[in-house]
DNA sequence: AACTATTTATAAGA
DNA sequence: TTCTTATAAATAGTT
């Protein structure tokens, strides 16, 4: 006799097996829950997941995927044999996005963090950064600080979401996403009267 | 009394109000099962909802709600469902993009960024950002200076392409995406670890 | 991979 | 829209 579904707490999963099968089940739940609204509200959907091993998982409807094949072929492909390996332009972005984090890792391993934030808090003395001349903060110099600022949003938002959790269950997940632009389009944008087709 | 939950076809709702609802809890749902996810199996989501009306949704955990954002701008159009409003779309993303500024442009007529480059400057002596306690920067600020950088690298990375066009023809198409510009041009990873779901 | 007791999500109704 | 409630669906722990 099992116990049946046991309530779990929300954060990691540290055992290492338990955490693969959970992962599991839940990416084939959230791709079916994505599927279902695709049939039942004519919405488009393109999610992608990025395993910790950096293998990735991807849903799309109906065409983001073609999208996603231009992006990594750098030409439109109209053809079905790259729709048949889902998985590899996916692939081709997951290890993209290893590379700017092996990027961040490398320049925060040689400490320049203090002196890149030192050099942009001077040079913007009473100017905006957009307007400094282009070579007086590498591109590099940016992503980096760029990278550490999303690491920082995902701390803060980690503390929240506990500090939430502590009290009640919260009323908004949205919050957990700390991208501007998702910010802005669930809130103050004006799409216009209704949002199904009105 | 009501009936409860009831089991439906699953088809499109063809009733605009009763679409709209499930839409609605529905999206709730699937952001909320990303959010567990993340928070459960440390794994990298990014997700793009576009609905009939052109309003788009995103979920992104830590930041690849860009990668989708940047692929939507990049799309050529000439498929086919969701081609059909182009103008619609990418009017809408226009918009998005304008609240952003619109926010930028706000918090720095308020000039805070000085005032924030340097109290990051101070804090972060020694320190990774992530380390600094939650509450010694607001999200919000976290969150404009991240703008700040996102708007810097575009004028950096106009810059080179200004720089390239004198010269040659450029590649294409990752000269549009600072996410991708940057992991291409460093373009030497290969993440083909085991992982969950081997 | 299958099972099943529970938790969680949600379709209707208010 | 938000809340309530009955029920469907997802899933944690077990086998």
């Amino acid at each position: 006799m099992t116990r049946g579904r046991q309530k779990i707490e929300m954060k990691l999963i540290e055992a290492t097996k338990a955490r693969q099968v959970c992962f599991s089940k839940r990416r084939a739940g959230i791709f079916k829950k994505a599927s279902e609204l695709c049939t039942l509200c004519a919405v488009h959907i393109g999610m992608i997941i990025f395993s910790p091993g950096g293998k990735a998982f991807s849903f799309g409807h109906p065409s983001l995927d073609k999208i996603f094949n231009r992006l990594v072929h750098h030409e439109d492909a109209d053809d079905s044999s790259i729709q048949r390996q889902p998985d590899h332009r996916a692939h081709i972005l997951a290890k993209l996005n290893k590379t700017c984090n092996d990027i961040y890792e490398q320049l925060e391993s040689e400490k320049k963090q203090a002196d890149i934030l030192k050099k942009l808090s001077e040079k913007s003395q009473g100017k905006r950064l957009m307007d400094l001349p282009p070579d007086d903060l590498s591109l590099e110099e940016m992503l980096m600080l760029k990278g550490l600022l999303e690491e920082r949003l995902g701390c803060l938002q980690k503390h929240r979401e506990e500090l939430a959790s502590q009290t009640s269950n919260p009323p908004g997940f949205f919050k957990h996403s700390f991208d501007l632009n998702v910010s802005a389009s669930s809130s103050s944008v004006d799409a216009d009267a209704a949002d199904h087709e009105g």
